[in-house]
DNA sequence: AATGAATGAGATTTCATTCAT
DNA sequence: AATGAATGAAATCTCATTCAT
C-alpha cells in the first residue's frame, strides 16, 4: 500500500512546509515535489492529482490529530474533564505544529467547495468525539438533556476554531494553550453568571 | 463618487450572482459584466481589478448587513435581548438572501490572504457590536464580569459563523432563523443544566 | 482649415510632450487629450486616429526645421558653407529642443513601418536640400564629380542622424552644436590624412 | 546551458521568420511557437519572456555577425582594407540573410527603450572594431590624427546603418554588397576632389 | 519506480475609438 | 463643436499533468 511507502509522508510532510511557507496559490506541484526530494512525475505516482495531495494531508495529519485526542480523553471519567481535555488537545496539537496550524486554518480554506467537502468528511471522526463527550454529559446530568446535539457540537467547532484561526492571524503571538480554561468556562456555562 | 452611479451596484448584484452560480473560481470578469448587462472594459471604469469587486462586494453587503443589525438592537433594551437579536438578524438576512449567503460563507473564503485581511476590517465592525453587547450585559449583572471580552466575542462568532456555514453546506435545506433560540441559549447558559 | 485652428496645434504639441516624458508606448490618447485640456472624443475631430497625430506631429515639426534649415542655407553662397549650415542647424534645432529631439530620434522610430513610411516621406524635403547642395559643390568644382547623390544624401543624413542619436540617449550631457566642426570635416574630407 | 539545446536555437530561427513575414507588432509568442513546432509553453523553458527571446536573438545573431567581421579583418594588414572589409562584410552578411536585415533594420527597433538600451550593448563589440581599425589607421599615417575617434565610430556606424536600412526599405531590390566600394571611399575621402 | 521536458488551455486588463447627448 | 462613458478585441504567461526514456 502507498500510504506505507516512506515518499508518501515525504511529499505530504513537503507540502505541508510549502504550503506554509508560500501560501496555497503559490504552491506550485513543482515547489513541493523539489522540497521533497522527488521528481514532478513523481507525485503523480503516489496522488491522483494536486487535490489529492491535499486531501490526504488533512487525512493524514487530522487522522492523527484525532486519534491523540480520542487517546487522551479515554483517560478522563467524566464529560467535564473530557471537554476540557478534548480543547486542551486541540489547541496543544496545533500550537505545537505552527506549519500545520497554518494550513489548515488559512491555507487549505481557499480551496474549492469539493476539496472543503472531503475535508468536511474528515472532521466528522472528531465532531463524533464531541458527540460522545455530550451524550456522556447528559447521561451523567451534568449537560441539559434537552440541547441539540448536532447543532451544539457545530457550535463547539466553531468555538474552537475561531480561537484557533484568530490565534494563527496575530501569527501566534500569544499562548494558545493557556486559553483552554476561559473556552472550557464558556462552553460549559455561557455568558451568565 | 462612482458608488452612487447605477452601474457600480449593478456589477456588484452581478458580482454575487455570478459567483454564487459558477463558484469563486469559475467566475471571470466576462461572466460578470455579461450578467451585469456591460462590457467587460467598463467593469474596470469602476473597479480597480477583479479583486477591487470582491472587497467593494463584501464592504457593500457586509456594511448594510451590519448595520441592520445594530438598527434592531437599538430597540431593545437589555444585553440578553441584544444579543437574541442579534443572532436572529445575522440569520435571518443570510436566510433571505440566499446567494449572498453562499458567496459570503463559501466562496469568498476561497480568496488569498490580502483580500481576507480587509474582509477582516469589515468585520471589525460587526465584532464592536458584539463587544458592546457584552459590557452592557455585564453592567446590568447579567453576565459574568470576569469574562475575556475579546476571546468572548471570537468564540460567539465562530459559533454563528460555523452555524451558518452547516446550514449553507447542508443547501439550506432546514430554517436556520429557528435555530436562534437554541444558539442563544449556549451562548448565554452554556451547556450545562 | 483644421490645421490653423488652435486646437490642432495645442493637441501635436501636448502629445510631444506626452511623449517625451513618457515614451511611445506609455502614451494613451487619452492622457494627450488631457495634457491638452481637450476631451477624448475632440481629438477624433482633428486627427483621423492616433497614427495620424504622430504623422502629423512629424510634418509640422519637420517641416518647420526643414524650413530653417532652407532659410539659413540661402544665405550661404557656397557648397561648403551651406553643408555647415545644414549642419548647425540641423543639430542646433534639436538642441534647442529637448523634447522634440527626444521624439524624433527615439520614440517615434519605435513606431510601425507604416508610419515610418510615412515620415519618411517628409524627410524627402530634407535630402531634396543635401542634394542641392551635392550638385552646387560639384558645379563649383569643390566636391568630386563621380559622386553618387543618392548614395552619399543617405550618408550624409545617416551621420547627422546617428551623431544626434548618440547625444539624445547619453541624455543630452553634451554640447551638439560644437561638434558640427568636426562632423563637417568627416563629410568632406573623410578620414584621410 | 539552455543556449546550446536545439530547441533553444530553434525558437530564434523561428522569431526572426516571424518576424520578418508579420512585423514586430503582429508576432505573438503563439505564432513564434508555432513556427518552431513547439508548444507556447516550451518557449518559457528557454526565454524569460517574450522581449527575451528578442534580446537573446540580437545577442545570438549579432554575435555571429561581429565575429565573423572580426574573423575577416584579421587577415588584412592595413586599416584601409580592414575597412573595406567591414563594409563588405557588414553589407554580405545582411545581404546574405533578408529575413535577418529586416528584423534588425526595421522590426528590432520598434522595440521600447529597455530593450534598445540591450541591443547597444552587443553593438559595443562592433564599435570596438570601428576603434581598432581608426587607431591602427592613425598610426600607419593614413588617417588623420587628430580624428575625435568616439564622434568618428559613430558616425560610420550612422553611415553603413542608414545604407543598410534604406536598401532594405527599397525592398532590397538592388545589389548593396556593390555598394562597398562607393561607401568605403566616402569615409575615407569624404566629398571632395 | 523514477524522471523531467514538453504540453496547451485559459483569463485579466488595456486602450483606441465611437456616439448619444 | 465638444464631451466622456462605454465598448470589446486581443495576447502573455502559468502550471497541472503526461509520457517517452
Amino acid at each position: 500500500m502507498k500510504k506505507n511507502k516512506p515518499k508518501y509522508k515525504q511529499i505530504i510532510d513537503a507540502a505541508v512546509e510549502v504550503i506554509a511557507e508560500n501560501g496555497y496559490h503559490a504552491s506550485q506541484v513543482s515547489k513541493i515535489a523539489k522540497k521533497a526530494g522527488v521528481a514532478d512525475g513523481t507525485i503523480y505516482l503516489y496522488f491522483k492529482n494536486k487535490e489529492d495531495i491535499l486531501v490526504s494531508l488533512f487525512q493524514e495529519k487530522m487522522g492523527q490529530f484525532v486519534e491523540r485526542i480520542k487517546e487522551d480523553i479515554e483517560k478522563k471519567d467524566n464529560a467535564s474533564d473530557k471537554l476540557y481535555s478534548l480543547i486542551q488537545m486541540h489547541f496543544r496539537q496545533l500550537a505545537e505544529n505552527h506549519n500545520l496550524a497554518i494550513v489548515t486554518q488559512l491555507e487549505l480554506r481557499q480551496s474549492n467547495k469539493d476539496l472543503r467537502l472531503k475535508i468536511n468528511d474528515v472532521l466528522k471522526g472528531y465532531l463524533g468525539i464531541v458527540d460522545e463527550i455530550l451524550k456522556e454529559g447528559i447521561e451523567e446530568g451534568l449537560y441539559h438533556p434537552e440541547i441539540n446535539i448536532k447543532l451544539v457540537r457545530q457550535m463547539i467547532f466553531g468555538t474552537l476554531d475561531e480561537v484557533v484561526t484568530n490565534w494563527v492571524m496575530k501569527e501566534q503571538r500569544y499562548n494558545l494553550v493557556s486559553q483552554t480554561k476561559d473556552v472550557h468556562h464558556f462552553i460549559t456555562n455561557g455568558l451568565i453568571k
